[in-house]
DNA sequence: AGTTTTCCTGACCAATTGGTCAAGGGAAAA
DNA sequence: TTTTCCCTTGACCAATTGGTCAGGAAAACT
């Protein structure tokens, strides 16, 4: 996979500050367009375009336009599954969910450019990620199933298909940030941006804690 | 809008089966690509070789790719929003909110390129569909909140945002029709078709009905 | 049957797309 | 200051894209 960048040939060289910067202005811009468009509905010119700088010149720091795809997912891939990795078993069960969903939906408030990424990538068939969704994705999610399992065992939560519940957090955080378009058409001017994501929170949290709570 | 095909010149004739058959394969096609690549994703060279004809054929009943675009759209619009309209204020509220979920967890496993369409679409910025959203779908979803509310106040349902309890509905549910791919690579091999609907069915009238069951 | 209308296709076109390249302008090491 | 690389660009290219058109093949009407 290389350096993301400056692929080209001869040996590895030191990066320039002018090749650091440059290289974050095209990722900023790519991860704009592509979350908007898709990799195939997104165009070499316009992430050039929105990085303000010419074609050519973005093609010398990315030569085509898969790299750029690329180095964008790769580059918020951790930082998509940082809030499941914290998940921990040590933890008082309703207070690590409810936790878990508090951190989800505030990645999707802060970083939907980043939920769209994804969800184009895998709606297009995952055609680049498919590999780690997987493997890597698979791996971490089974682990953190065996976690919630273990609470259920122990009597600390209802029973509920762990994998499941997961999906469950999973889409109705994101959902804010996927389809924000359609949640800002349906509560119309009502809603202002931080009262309307502060409902969806309550909301969620209720639900969730009153859904899965333990044995009354 | 017109009549979807055969927009061209002179006066509107009558339809035959050889258009009716074929614009309904264009339309399948269409379905196909647009609900995976989206609008600008997809080419009319693709859908054409899907639908198994040449490129003129098809743009002899859509003149523009717009316009098949636009044609998808709307035929599957109703479709989509029909599980709602049912949801009835004369019912039971548990039981006509799970019977909602589960209306839509069916229409994600029966049609998912519809639910990839719209969710293309929406994530898109919903430049076709934006003034739908902000109407039908907005009256029809404040109408249904309405009923809810009623019931919460009626002291029948936990009080919850009934704007925020649809959305987790739409989230959940389409949530595997979207991103059925990643369902699938999480759940591994594992899981058979059927046997994962089912737990997901299980999973999401549990948590939800739990969650906002009325006072005990 | 013959005539009219619909259907289908190959050839074609302009615009856009991903990508290359030679050569000039700058930054930084010597 | 000089030299060496790094950076940037306009011009260019082949392939793909959305879309047109003239004319032949097949239906449909009479």
């Amino acid at each position: 996979m290389a350096d993301a960048g400056i692929a080209r040939a001869g040996r590895t060289r030191r990066r320039t500050r002018i090749q650091e910067a440059n290289e974050e202005r095209i990722l900023d811009a790519a991860l704009e367009v592509f979350s908007t468009y898709g990799l195939r509905g997104a165009t070499v010119d316009q992430i050039a375009a929105v990085a303000g700088m010419t074609k050519p010149n973005l093609l010398y720091y990315f030569r085509r336009k898969d790299d750029i795809y690329l180095a964008v997912l790769q580059r918020t891939l951790d930082m998509w599954l940082t809030p499941l990795e914290a998940l921990s078993a040590a933890g008082d069960p309703m207070t690590e969910i409810t936790a878990y969903v508090d951190r989800k939906l505030e990645m999707s408030r802060d970083n939907p450019k980043a939920s769209r990424l994804f969800a184009m990538e895998v709606m297009q068939g995952a055609p680049v990620i498919d590999a780690v969704l997987k493997g890597r994705l698979k791996a971490l999610v089974d682990e953190k199933a065996a976690v919630i399992a273990g609470w259920i065992k122990a009597g600390r939560l209802q029973p509920v298909d762990p994998h499941h519940l997961i999906f469950m957090i999973w889409a109705t955080t994101q959902h804010y940030a996927d389809f924000d378009v359609q949640v800002r058409a349906v509560l119309g001017g009502v809603a202002r941006e931080s009262l309307h994501f502060e409902r969806a929170r309550a909301t969620l949290d209720q639900v969730f804690l009153k859904g899965i709570k333990g044995p009354v």
